[in-house]
DNA sequence: AGCATATTATACAGAATTGTATAAAAGTAT
DNA sequence: ATACTTTTATACAATTCTGTATAATATGCT
């Protein structure tokens, strides 16, 4: 699917930044800084624009948000999770999905961890547009990995009897964990151990390289 | 060992509270608000006290803070990781850890996950004294679990060759992660199935009752 | 050129926050 | 009671934030 580039120029004075770029700089202020404590007027100055162009361009600092997270999550590596066809072996894309996250919160100067993991850290439970929108997040990806289990024991790659549900949420916790353990500064050898470790403990074997 | 109370009275007009009883009671609201997102005006209305009394009780924000994160700390089920004695077993301490985690998460109605967690997940990284004052209170946790499996491993409960930091650097991931997943609101008996099967996996046999 | 339209620059009002400074209040000690 | 000490009440200044309102600017269209 090719992204529609919208380049018909509507009438009146044209945007002084480009959207795409400005969602993608606004997002590494949030993941930095978090969604409350980062205000539209640091938003502004740091991008060098006005709170009347962001408030023009995006109805609330919500629905920027929102889009910064939206963003990010679509170019992380568990999008591979949705990718996965009836009839693929799940384990080697669980391996995939934690090598590549390792090396991503290894080779991060900054130590954010995952960003997603932090918004949910930071808002899970609050009775907030916000809140809920990042706990649903968190429960669709789940439910995608819930599916991914039962397939993997469809295809017998994990024991007949194995509990998808709790093999699932296992995961997750372990994901959210490692996000926030990253923060500690521990190198991609140290991350992809654990990772694998714990893959294997599930019963997901090694693939061969 | 039995706390001293200190009541000698100092010259001059007493507190109109108790210093503990504050303590315990702005420990909850940063542990629902934050820390950032808590103002000092906020914890003295919500505590019926003025500034001015909170200033001259703590020096700043940071230190009523840590006061508070202290005494989270000192009530936490993990304290039983340090009262583990040479021959003991390790495996029953880490089990009834993670059913009294289980339990704490399931049955706090605002399902606010773990204080510490939170407090790392939110500042964890950060270049200031409450950030790396967070980060070094859960390292200190790891460097604890990592002498628990080594006797672990000593004590025969777990093999010979098992990488004792790679095995603690999971349990802390997944502790972690175990609280952000209990802000989803699962239930007690769905959270201690996770831990139990976590643990049974790293090797752990599960304790007889 | 001149009109219509969308964006950007400025300004303003209302709240909140932080830290400090000063006065009032409520105890102890003599 | 008087002096002394500590806490609490009030007030103030300097920032910062949010949201809106209005004017200036830059473009497309005819």
């Amino acid at each position: 699917m090719v992204t529609l580039k919208e380049d018909k120029k509507s009438a009146g004075r044209p945007r002084s930044f480009d959207r795409d770029q400005l969602i993608e700089k606004v997002m590494h202020l949030f993941w930095e800084r978090g969604y409350k404590d980062l205000s539209f007027n640091e938003i502004a100055t740091a991008t060098g624009l006005t709170r009347a162009s962001l408030y023009n361009s995006f109805k609330s600092k919500d629905a920027l948000f929102f889009e910064t997270l939206r963003s990010y999550s679509s170019s992380t590596p568990d999008v591979l999770f949705t990718q996965v066809k009836e009839g693929d072996a799940v384990g080697p894309v669980f391996y995939e999905v934690f090598a590549k996250a390792s090396q991503l919160r290894a080779r991060e100067e900054k130590k954010r961890g995952c960003f997603t993991v932090n918004c949910f850290a930071e808002m899970a439970g609050e009775d907030t547009e916000v809140g809920k929108g990042v706990a649903s997040l968190m429960e669709e990806k789940r439910v995608i990995v819930v599916s991914l289990i039962e397939q993997a024991i469809r295809q017998k790659e994990l024991p007949a009897g194995t509990d998808p549900v709790n093999i699932a949420n296992m995961i997750m916790a372990f994901l959210s964990g490692f996000s926030l353990f990253s923060k500690g500064g521990a190198d991609e050898a140290t991350l992809f151990h654990m990772c694998s470790s714990f893959l294997e403990q599930i019963g997901f074997e090694q693939p061969s390289i």
